[in-house]
DNA sequence: CGGACTCCCTGGCAGC
DNA sequence: TGCTGCCAGGGAGTCC
């Protein structure tokens, strides 16, 4: 599922088509238009060109040139954006004058918004700082003391671009329980949290995705007795936050 | 305030 | 074989 590893392909494959002329949208299924009808969509975009997107978290943002307006993606859990043949969860395309250009979206959990300045920003400011790009220093500051330490992770108005797949992960490979209180964390335990996020995203961003290596958390998870790839301790499952929650009882107690 | 819960949505799968 | 119902989880919303 499409989480911030996931986004930053999607990215550059958009970044490919900055620039080039944009012929026709053609919206195959209106469900995922967010605010932005199929005809208001096709009008601001047909004749027009993306400026080089940019990505917050799992958000894809891409101004138009041209036009006030800014073309805002999101994949949800099963969304993707190709240049691959098509297919039937092909939602909506963009034909571009060097190829097409796919949003597909399975289960149309999000979808595809067209904002002006304002909604923009209402949209940026209520993300929080980016998991990749966030320093330390701010990492230190912006997690809520009172909360579950996945909640925090996972809650995108905190820190922006982790699902629950790589929470876990990272969560994880610092060796620290979902459940702890963020607030009882040593300084020593937050900065650990900080370097391990950081190099589990740059590995999953120059594999384009959570890479499915053995030695990875991410892979064992739907084992029904999955063993912890570091210790071989049987991996305990449960459910935080409504979502469900996997880690090793001995690598990460509490 | 935070955490648990529901809903949206679809396809895959278990169980009958 | 084919039906039913549950599960996955991103995010918004409700309730306690």
């Amino acid at each position: 599922m499409p989480e911030l590893p996931d986004v930053e392909g999607f990215r550059r494959v958009l970044a490919e088509h900055a620039g080039k002329r944009i012929e026709d949208v053609v919206v195959h299924d209106a469900q995922v238009l967010r605010g932005v009808s199929a005809q208001r969509l096709r009008k601001s975009l047909t004749g027009q060109r993306f400026e080089p997107p940019r990505r917050l978290g799992k958000w894809l943002i891409a101004p138009v040139g041209g036009r006030p307006e800014t073309l805002v993606l999101h994949f949800g859990m099963t969304g993707s954006l190709s240049t691959g043949p098509p297919h039937r969860h092909d939602r909506v395309v963009f034909r571009m004058a060097g190829g097409e250009l796919r949003y597909r979206d399975m289960r149309k959990l999000q979808g595809l918004r067209l904002l002006g300045e304002s909604g923009l920003e209402e949209l940026l400011a209520g993300t929080g700082p980016d998991a990749l790009e966030v320093p330390k220093g701010r990492f230190r500051e912006l997690l809520p003391a009172r909360r579950q330490l996945k909640g925090a992770l996972t809650d995108q108005a905190v820190l922006s671009g982790l699902g629950n797949l790589l929470a876990d992960e990272i969560l994880w490979r610092a060796k620290l329980n979902p459940r702890t209180p963020a607030g009882e964390l040593s300084p020593a335990e937050v900065d650990r949290l900080h370097a391990r996020m950081r190099s589990t995203l740059r590995t999953a961003v120059r594999a384009g995705r959570v890479p499915p290596r053995a030695s990875w958390l991410t892979g064992h998870r739907d084992e029904p007795s999955g063993a912890c790839p570091r210790c071989g301790t049987a991996l305990r499952h449960g459910r935080t936050g409504g979502r469900g929650t996997v880690w090793c009882p001995r690598c990460q107690p509490g």
